[in-house]
DNA sequence: AATTTTAATGAGACTAAATCTCAATAAAAT
DNA sequence: ATTTTATTGAGATTTAGTCTCATTAAAATT
């Protein structure tokens, strides 16, 4: 229990000294929206964000959850993620524990993946392209074991 | 010359082979399609490639080019991109070059890129998760050398 | 603590990429 | 040549995402 509270106020905190370095305020939208990805291992879109956030009892307006969401992308605190249905996903970007996604083109199952070797590639390959490496995006489709 | 001939008639043939497999026509809006996304080596947007073959006198409509990029996209034949503007791109998909793609965030250059260590991997991981792969999407963001 | 300054928010209008409908057309089969 | 059936075109429709601007709430200042 203490620890999780202290988990909670950690990632806070870290929202609050992101926003700052950006000049950005520090508002109960963007602490709620930051929360409500933080706290789910899920793929969320941003209706789906809003509606949760909504029924919560929150005062939120659309166009608050993705200026937020922009925010937090831009920063590297959430991934954008595209499973090709035209509809923009988001995850917690915990940079300890970073993965990838399998996603089966027949029954859009999402299973995570981890790989040390490609993040390694990657960073070399940047290096050899003297990028400054952000963020990346990298998605296998194919056909999942149940579908096949 | 000879060569070139060759080369297109050979692609033509895929294309004429994936539609039959599939139980599709083929015809001649698809076939435009295909040669414009095939003979060029940077990547459309579906309303650029409309206007391109409407200017060169072709009649064909939007909903034509939407709906041939998707069979293409699921034969594999070519890849979407998401650059991330709202925009989906494509490109041919050359299965013996294939190439990722490095994406400044501040001017949106692409600087595309090979690894084979990383297609590798890509398979020896599909194989762990029992997944037939498919295609894959893999873009590394981040800022290039002349916008640092 | 009250006041001022300035950025953020909400509501809904707006934009644009992508999809859908259905009568007309063209490919393939007969 | 005729029939069958998928494909196309035109434009209406949907919907994810953006924009505007008056109102509200952080943060800075007094």
């Amino acid at each position: 229990m203490r620890l999780n509270l202290n988990k909670i106020k950690i990632t806070m905190q870290v929202l609050k000294e992101t926003l700052h370095k950006e000049g950005l305020r520090y508002t109960k939208q963007r602490q709620e929206i930051w929360n409500e990805l933080r706290s789910s291992d899920k793929h969320r879109d941003a209706e789906e964000i809003l509606f949760t956030l909504r029924k919560r009892g929150l005062k939120i307006s659309r166009a608050t959850v993705y200026r937020t969401i922009d925010v937090l992308v831009k920063n590297n605190l959430i991934d954008k993620l595209d499973i090709g249905d035209g509809r923009a996903r988001f995850e917690y970007n915990d940079k300890y524990l970073h993965h990838d996604h399998l996603i089966c083109t027949s029954c859009d199952k999402i299973i995570e993946f981890n790989n040390n070797e490609i993040e390694e590639l990657q960073n070399k390959i940047a290096k050899q392209h003297n990028f400054k490496l952000l963020y990346h995006s990298h998605q296998l489709f194919g056909i999942c074991k149940d579908c096949k």
